[in-house]
DNA sequence: CGCCTAGTTGAGGTAAGTCAATTCACGTGG
DNA sequence: CCACGTGAATTGACTTACCTCAACTAGGCG
């Protein structure tokens, strides 16, 4: 994430529950987390909420909103965060004086996407198991990306309702399956914090394979 | 999509069945769809197909796979189709000279993030029918841009098949609710074409907003 | 004519949802 | 210090949306 080093700039602070970006509404900032984590959701028009990803540090927080000019979801903290607005007129100026820079936000972008994707097969053909499985290693993956995990786990604010929302289940549900797959030795998610109880059956269970995590940064070094 | 007439280049040729661009390859080549429908997906390791998108005339195939420089995707063509390469090369070359450019596959990107997005969210928390009702009127709605549909209906290749393997759902189940949908009168798909029976109806019926898909191109005109 | 693929429909099974009750940790005010 | 309220996790009993298996039809084509 280096390259855009050059984008930070005023620092702010937002405290669990306050939305960032507003679904709807135009003209957004973009954000870079700096601490905390944040959830991006989209809400419809039954009420149903359905949680896109997870935002930890390190990741952007309304680009595309800012790209197409207009929020399709909403952002909100999911603890109390630290972040660094990136100001929209520069991102497009800036585009032309540093080309590298270009690149580097399409490759977040794009990492962005592939982890939606991701998401998206997980819900459409994996059991409720391998489901939540999978999801807290891909979370795993991710956070030791940024020193925040290891093979042995990692502390996880989540909620079994936030969890239950992402994946497309019940809370209920998630509880169940939480219950299950720590009865198999496999993983344990308690008091905030998850625990790789058998790293390589639990890979082998929820069928993880990294791809596009392997990749660490952007093309041009 | 006018700003990206600049990168068309070599134009080619594939048909229906033949993958262009195979999961866990490297250094692929992009296209941009002339004619004909093609489909992204992902295997999983046991063998289950999730369809992710199906890409239109004037939609981008593989530039995540470029950008990423490895590919966590499969494309195929669900017709025989044409497209024009883009050279890899030249994309991120390019970037230094135009940097409008730059923007403008940024902005594409971003839209094929927020129907991944909007996909990731029917098949969440949207029940069978409405998931499917939702679904093909986004898909009317996109052809209506380039102008392959409009309000009465448009032409569709898709088979239950992959409308099933899109949708999360099995083939069994998709053919029950097309044909629950079209005894309410809302809306037929025989015979390769999508018909609105009663377009305002089914809006509402499958809760359909448009939100992106208003914005028509990139910001910089 | 017979094969193949796409679509259609029925019967029965199961994964996951809903509703509801209980526990527990925490914070807040009397 | 305790009574109370609130929000998360937990578990049981029952319901349901969707899946699987399987049979049958209809069109396209060698």
């Amino acid at each position: 994430m280096c390259v855009l080093e050059g984008l930070h700039k005023r620092r702010r602070t937002f405290v669990a529950g306050s939305d960032l970006v507003h679904q709807g509404q135009s003209d957004q900032s973009a954000y870079i987390l700096v601490s905390g984590w944040a959830c991006s959701y989209k809400i419809l028009p039954d009420g149903e909420r359905q949680i896109v990803d997870f935002q930890i540090p390190g990741d952007f927080l309304g680009l595309r909103s800012v790209v197409l000019h207009t929020s399709d979801h909403s952002i909100e903290p999911v603890t109390d965060i630290e972040v660094t607005e990136v100001y929209v007129s520069d991102l497009f100026e800036v585009f032309s004086n540093t080309p590298r820079l270009a690149t580097a936000v399409l490759w977040a972008a794009s990492r962005d996407e592939a982890m939606v994707v991701e998401h998206l097969v997980g819900i459409g053909r994996r059991g409720a198991s391998e489901r939540v499985a999978h999801f807290l290693l891909e979370l795993g993956a991710r956070l030791s990306i940024v020193g925040l995990g290891s093979k042995a786990g990692y502390d996880c604010p989540l909620s079994q309702y936030l969890l239950a929302d992402a994946l497309g289940l019940s809370s209920v549900h998630v509880n169940r399956v939480l219950r299950h797959l720590r009865e198999q030795g496999l993983i344990t998610f308690r008091d905030g914090v998850v625990t790789f109880d058998d790293y390589d059956r639990l890979v082998e269970f929820a069928e993880f394979e990294l791809t596009y995590l392997d990749q660490v940064g952007p093309l041009l070094k």
